[in-house]
Order: structure tokens, then sequence, then C-alpha cells
RNA sequence: GCGCCCGUAGCUCAACUGGACAGAGCGUUGGCCUCCGGAGCCAAAGGUUGUGGGUUCGACCCCCGCCGGGCGCACCA
């Protein structure tokens, strides 16, 4: 079905067509409701294109505007924008069409495409925290907006399980082990030998000498320090896997760097002899002299010990995405520090003659409240599991206090919905480049732009709707038409209908911010009507109306909120 | 030194990638509960978008120069 949006945006192209004129600009919502709800710039666009006068040549377009049944006739204003006002009983069809639509509107993408979406990408060896939140929380809502809109999406998690770090825990392992701790703690344990390790190879040359032993030793196959390091691992999953349970996040794959170790020569080799990588000072280098940027920020594929890095690991891991994923297109949701790595790996394969869309997803730190990158006291990263389940305990706080009579088992439950929600909400709500400053009380405000505003939203709705199945033992399969008498309705009506609008959106730029400011702007339009419109007290057909204009806000905060990885309660 | 990102109300953030008078929330001030959940609604005050130029019908957005902050630049991942 289309939206207003695409309709409008078909009737101006056929009405450019009539008036002799090429395509041109966009027809978007309006900025201000004060102009209307849609408006277009083709005017100012052909102006600019063809040195006319941008207000003439509106004035010339608009007889040629068809759009009699869906807006009242479209008037020309400003500079010479077009703006268009929706007739009330296009609204009442539109959102009709809407709460039909097993989509709620929202439009399949023409281009399906299979997507690998590389986010999250913990470390072994050290326990998740508050600097893998971005990268898991938004990879995540990206996937789910992604299937939605008809892609075919692989969530690789590519864990950081074959670095050098693994010398040392090896040799503590060896040397330092404590078995009953590992018992009550394991990823505390090995922390605590990898650090212990750490600082000794720091201090004593044959300690780091030792570690890079047992790194060459593991490197080669050794079945004792495989066992260990295949230990290692799976105690860290289990870390990984509680945090991934509470975040409701969940991989298709999960291909850490060990898995393409075996390949690493022949990426080498290859690209040697395709002469895109050469020898240089002993290391094997790719340079980019034809690139301004990258002229003098070579890439080392192989160090000069003959040892692999991460470069080449990656390399190894376009590959496989490539070749036997048959992705079309691999996001990277990574930090901003690794923009120039990307940039070169990026490079390499467009050498290479790959024609797979390639996108570095970068996104902005969290910030403690002293604007540094957040710390505990002493200093350590934040454990992720420890921030979530603080987050839970603070809204289980506030359920005690508002509605202390709910079961104990259902506070709960409700308490992990808000808490996650609002650490989650909190992330996607801000724009994606922009560093973030994590503040507990501002997260868990129960108004403003947080996620348990929008989660009240929809406890009230499924509030009314209790209350009317007590009443007369409503029934959704019932409704009829809608009839929206008041302007709050229709301010509701029109909201609903842009939730298609939106959401398509998202990927373009890989914002779920936008999609977070609808839905707060979604619930502000729903308390407004609920202020001003008595639903369950007014009479027919209004009720009616109105009954159906709640169900359907529900159902649009709740996949919305779905598609952010955000869970509503049914009360709270 | 070079490169990338950032600077918007007292605070935390938006602004649909060049559109109309830069919008929200928090905080502040003032209203609204005989009414479906007040975890709500309505309203007011608050701005030279770090700064100086430029580009054009039109600039928070693009270009150049400063100021201030963060990050990255050959063998860690």
């Amino acid at each position: 079905m289309d939206t207003f949006q695409s309709l409008l945006a078909k009737k101006l192209s056929d009405a450019l067509a009539r008036a002799g004129l090429p395509d041109a600009g966009e027809l978007t919502q309006a900025t201000d409701p004060r102009f209307g709800d849609y408006q277009t710039n083709a005017a100012l666009v052909l102006g600019k294109q063809r040195g006319e006068n941008p207000r003439a040549l509106a004035k010339k377009i608009v007889p040629h505007l068809d759009v009699d049944d869906v807006s009242e006739p479209p008037a020309v204003a400003g500079a010479g924008f077009i703006n268009f006002k929706l007739r009330p009983a296009a609204i009442e069809k539109q959102a009709l069409d809407v709460l039909r639509n097993g989509r709620l509107g929202v439009p399949e993408t023409e281009s399906p495409q299979r997507i690998v979406i590389d986010f999250g990408s913990p470390n072994v060896a050290k326990p998740m925290h508050v600097g893998h939140i971005r990268s898991t929380v938004l990879g995540d809502a990206l996937a789910r907006v992604a299937v939605f809109l008809g892609h075919e999406v692989i969530r690789d998690n590519h864990i950081g399980d074959w670095g050098t770090q693994f010398g040392m825990v090896i040799w503590g392992w060896k040397n330092l082990l404590d078995r009953k701790a590992l018992q009550r703690d394991p990823l505390a344990e090995i922390v605590r030998i990898y650090k212990q390790t750490n600082e000794g190879a720091s201090r004593d040359p044959e300690v780091r000498e030792a570690g890079r032993q047992e790194l060459v030793k593991l490197q080669a196959g050794d079945k004792e320090n495989t066992d260990i390091w295949n230990e290692c691992v799976a105690f860290s999953m289990q870390d990984f896997e509680r945090v991934y349970k509470l975040l409701d996040v969940h991989y298709d794959l999960q291909c850490g760097e060990s898995f393409y170790h075996d390949w690493l020569p022949g990426v080498v080799d290859r690209l040697l002899k395709a002469g895109v990588a050469e020898i240089s000072e002993g290391a094997v280098v790719v340079f980019f002299r034809d690139d301004p940027e990258l002229t003098d920020k070579p890439l080392i594929i192989r160090k000069r010990d003959g040892g692999f890095n991460y470069a080449t690991t990656d390399l190894a891991t376009i590959d496989y995405r490539v070749n036997d994923l048959k992705a079309d297109a691999i996001w990277y949701v990574v930090g901003a520090p690794q923009t120039l790595h990307f940039k070169q790996i990026f490079a390499v394969t467009r050498r290479e003659g790959y024609s797979t869309d390639l996108r570095h997803i970068v996104f902005g730190s969290v910030l403690g409240e002293d604007r540094k990158l957040m710390k505990t006291r002493s200093g350590e990263n934040v454990p992720l599991r420890e921030l979530l389940e603080e987050a839970c305990r603070r809204a289980r706080k506030i359920i005690d206090e508002k509605n202390p009579d709910l079961g104990e088992e259902e506070k709960n439950d409700i308490a992990e919905k808000i808490g996650i929600g609002a650490v989650k909400y909190a992330d996607l709500s801000q724009y994606r480049t922009t560093d973030y400053i994590f503040s507990w009380d501002k997260m868990l405000l129960l108004h403003g732009n947080t996620a348990p505003y929008l989660q009240n939203a929809y406890v009230r709705i499924r509030s009314i709707f209790r209350k009317a199945g007590e009443l007369d033992g409503f029934k959704l399969s019932s409704l009829p038409s809608f009839k929206l008498s008041e302007l709050a309705e229709r301010n509701l009506a029109k909201r609903l209908c842009q939730f298609a609008e939106i959401v398509p959106q998202v990927l373009t730029g890989f914002r779920p911010n936008i999609l977070a400011n609808y839905l707060f702007e979604l619930a502000n339009s729903f308390h407004a009507f609920y202020e001003s419109c008595p639903v369950l007290k007014s009479d027919e057909p209004a009720r009616s109306s109105r009954l159906a204009l709640s169900d359907l806000t529900a159902r649009v905060l709740q996949r919305g909120l779905d598609l952010l990885g955000i869970k509503v309660p049914e009360r709270m």
C-alpha cells in the first residue's frame, strides 16, 4: 500500500510531466504544521536549474496536480514551496488501511539484499563492558529494521578470540591459576591471571618471552594450550550469553577471529601474487599510492616476524562473507577510532575487485558524568552485566513505589523490561555519531524522551482495553471505520500513518534515532488525544473509532519499540 | 605535523543530509484530577547554532581561516 508521502510523490511526478517539466526536488513531511502536512520544493529546485522564478513555476505546476482525493487544494507559499493539507476523509481512509495492513503500512524493500551485520564483537578473557553497549544495541536494532523491511540478515558476532593476549592468559593459567576461584567466578579469575601476567611481563622480560612462546605453541596447534584456550573461550561465552539474554540479542553466526586463522597465509599470498601487496622492511604491506588520503598510511598484513595481525583477519573475514555467505553488503557496527582501519581494508577489497557494499557504521562513545570515557571509580571499565542489572534494580524500586500491589514475579518482569529498555533507548534515541553522557537519573526518568514514557503510553492503552473487556466484552474484530471529528484524533491518526514513512528512513544513514523520536512524538500525540477525547465514555460512533485509534497506537508503539529491541509490559 | 569526528537554550539532546520564524526533554515559573492510570496534559520564560569570512533565492548543514575538545596515524587487537 502507498503512504501519503509515496502517493503524493507519484502525483507530483505526474503533474510535472503534464506541465512539461522534468522530475525534480522531493516531497517530504511538512517541516511545520502551519504549512500543512506535506510539502515539495520541486519548484525551487527547478527554478535554480532553469534560472526561472520559483514561485511562477510553482503556480504553473499546481493546476496539474491531481490530488483532490487526498489533499485540500495545494498552496504556493514562501519562496515557492507547494504545500499539501490532508483531507480528514483521506486520513480516515488511510488509517483504516494501516489498521488492516499486517505490516502497519510499512512497504517492503524493492531491492532485498543479503546483509552481514558485524556487531558486538567482545573480546574473550575480558568481561563485556559499557564500551560494547552501543555496538550491540545499535547493530541489533539495525538488524531488526533490515529484517522487517525484507532484507536477509546474518548477524555475525566477530569475537576477539585470537589475539596476542592469549600468550599471557595461557602462561598465567599454567603458573598462577587458582582453581577454586575459577569455579566461583571463572571470568574474574581469568581476568586476574591475565592482568597479573601482564604486569609481570612489563617488569620481567623472561615472563614476556614465556608468554610469547605460549602463543606460538597455541598457534601451532599445541594440544595442551588449545585445551586451555577452549576453556577460556567457553567461560567467556557464558558471560556473553548472560548479557545477550538480558539484552534479548541473538546472533545467527559467531565466527570469531580464530575461525579465520588457517586462511591468513593464503590471503597474504594472494595479495602478493596479485601485486596488491609488497614486501617492505621485512613486512608484507599494502600501499595506497593513488589515494591521497591513504598515501602515507600503509597497511601491514604480515609482520616482520611472520605473524599476522587483525587486518589480515578482517580481509579473510570479508572473503568468507562474500564467497561463502554470499553477502551483498557487510555492515560493521564498530567505534569511530577504527575509521582509518576500515578505510584501508575497504580499499584493499576494492582493489581486488569486490563489489560488495561495505559500510563502517561508526558511533560515538559512552561518557561518564565527567565527560570522560565511562569508568568505575577505580578507573576500570564498567562491566555491562552489572550495569544492566543495576538498571533493573532501579526500575524495580520505582515500581515498588508506584504500583506496590503487583505480584513479585510480575514486578521483576516489568523491572527488566523497563530497566533494559531504558538503557537501550537512551542509546538509540541519540544521533549515532555523537558521544553521549550516561546518566541513570535521566535514563530512568518516567517522563521526557525515555523508554518508560513510551512504555507507559502503551500500558495506558492496554488498561483501556482491559476495562473495555470488563464493561461490554469489547472485541477488536468488530471494528467499524474511523470517524475523526476532533483535532487531537486527526493529529494522532496522521502520526500513525507516518510510521510507514519513518521506518525505511532508519536504514538511510543508519539512524534508529529517527524512529525513536517518531515514537516519542506518537506517544505525545496519544497522550494529548487521551486527555481531550474520552474513549470508553463517549457515544458511538466516536467510541468505536477511538478504541480503534487506541488499538492502532498500541500496535505501532509495540512494533516500533520491537524494532529497537525494546519490550513493552502490559502493566507497570 | 597530517587526517577524521565534535562544538546548538543553564543541563542532556533534535533538526528528515541545503528549505520556511532552529525544536524537544530536564530544570525554573504558572495552570489542569466529581473524568478511561497524574508514570499524564496545557502554557510561559530561556538562542547572534564556538568564532570570522565565503558560496545562493535560502546555511546548524557546503567551502576557507581561526578558537576549544576527543580520537587516529608501520608490525596491539
